[in-house]
DNA sequence: CATCAAGTGGAGAATTTTCTCCGGTTAAGT
DNA sequence: ACTTAACCGGAGAAAATTCTCCACTTGATG
């Protein structure tokens, strides 16, 4: 899935096989042991799960920070195919909207969206991807809404924010058990968020504008 | 809250005054920052953050896993207390499960529960809160079943489930925002959890003797 | 199949983090 | 007020992690 054209865009040479086959490794040990450690985890060790040595990995990514945006800019990229492929399938509102959760959920492993603890966020191609993902799931959203499968009341920040809950790893649970757990979880959210016998909402919706803006401040502190 | 009995019940000399409030302050720090970072953060990070020498958080806390379970004890003891608090309310049983979801939510900044990286979840102390904290879960939840307020596939590790997914961090987000989407997000499943037109859940409900009892096999390289 | 630029691993220097120790301070008892 | 045992902070030794460098290997190209 996440080929070349995850690299700069810019004309860098392309990378030799091996290089791009030690590359992906690299981001596959760094995905598992960020979602099972966090995103402190010693680089070294990142080095010896994907089976290289230190030096590929920091020729590759210069530090702890452009791996971590790596790792999150694929998990935006997979969740954007996802959130796209619901999308594209023709389905009434409902299901739409049911499959949006579904693809998302299939990608669960392999996202690690919310474990940031810097301006990653600012980065122009996370914002990019954020808006494209928020487009997206609006569409779908508002076909649902207007078909009355959906509330009103819900926007696509709750979708998503709920997308993301069910997607953050467990690590104390086996896979098979918290992807059950989660496939429930999601079920019972989708059944409520229907509008029959709604209750008003508790809490206004954030402004959509607001969602990627706000990053922590001590950005002196973050990571080590 | 956490006062004198969450230390050895063993005949331990209690704590001087101010030892004690510097105990409170490092506990603090650590939940601070284990929710911002995860629990790999720098110890002297957390001993700067509660303004006290390196020397007095390691003399309270010989290494790093000691810290870890108190703060994580702390979050169970603090859940049991919220969840206790659901159920001794006079309510119907439609209430009292919103409640649960109410006073756990309140208690979301001082909760470490879900982070773990290794074997804390043994601890005997910790089994023994999880199975407190399950019946008192399971007891709200056969109370609303019989009631006919929620459909009768859900079980309280559902309910547990759901409760840690909105309760963990969202460190991208200012507090008051993430605390509204978490609010949103668990009235839309609350609503969902109602019996009406409910359609059978997509998997399996976890066996309850599961749930404590995995644990990553990988105790070597966890933590650093 | 020869050439060679690109890529590799891992030793070890540099940096950061952990953790100990002790001279000075403070709460608590009398 | 005075005594004293408990406690404190922070300097710095010890351990761990990060990151560089280079002799050796390998994939691509003609």
């Amino acid at each position: 899935m996440a080929a070349a054209y995850d690299r700069q865009v810019t004309t860098e040479p392309p990378l030799r096989a091996d290089a791009q086959r030690n590359r992906e490794r690299i981001l596959a040990a760094a995905r598992e042991l960020f979602r099972e450690q966090g995103t402190a985890v010693a680089l070294d060790d990142i080095a010896r799960r994907a089976g290289v040595g230190a030096g590929t990995l920091y020729r590759r990514f210069p530090d702890r920070d452009a791996l971590v945006r790596q790792v999150i800019v694929d998990g935006f990229e997979i969740c954007l195919a996802a959130v796209e492929g619901a999308r594209a399938e023709p389905a009434d509102p409902a299901v739409a909207l049911e499959r949006l959760f579904l693809r998302v959920l299939e990608q669960r492993e392999r996202l690690v969206l919310p474990l940031i603890g810097g301006p990653v966020v600012r980065e122009p191609r996370i914002q990019e991807l954020q808006h494209a993902i928020r487009d997206t799931v609006e569409d779908i959203l508002v076909r649902a809404r207007s078909a009355g499968v959906v509330r009103d009341d819900i926007t696509p920040e709750d979708l998503i924010t709920a997308a993301a809950m069910v997607c953050r790893p467990m690590p104390h649970l086996p896979d098979e058990m918290s992807a059950a757990l989660a496939a429930r979880h999601v079920a019972v959210y989708l059944h409520g968020l229907r509008p029959e016998g709604a209750r008003p909402l508790p809490a206004a919706a954030p402004a959509p504008g607001d969602f990627g803006r706000h990053v922590a401040m001590d950005a002196e502190q973050r990571s080590r």
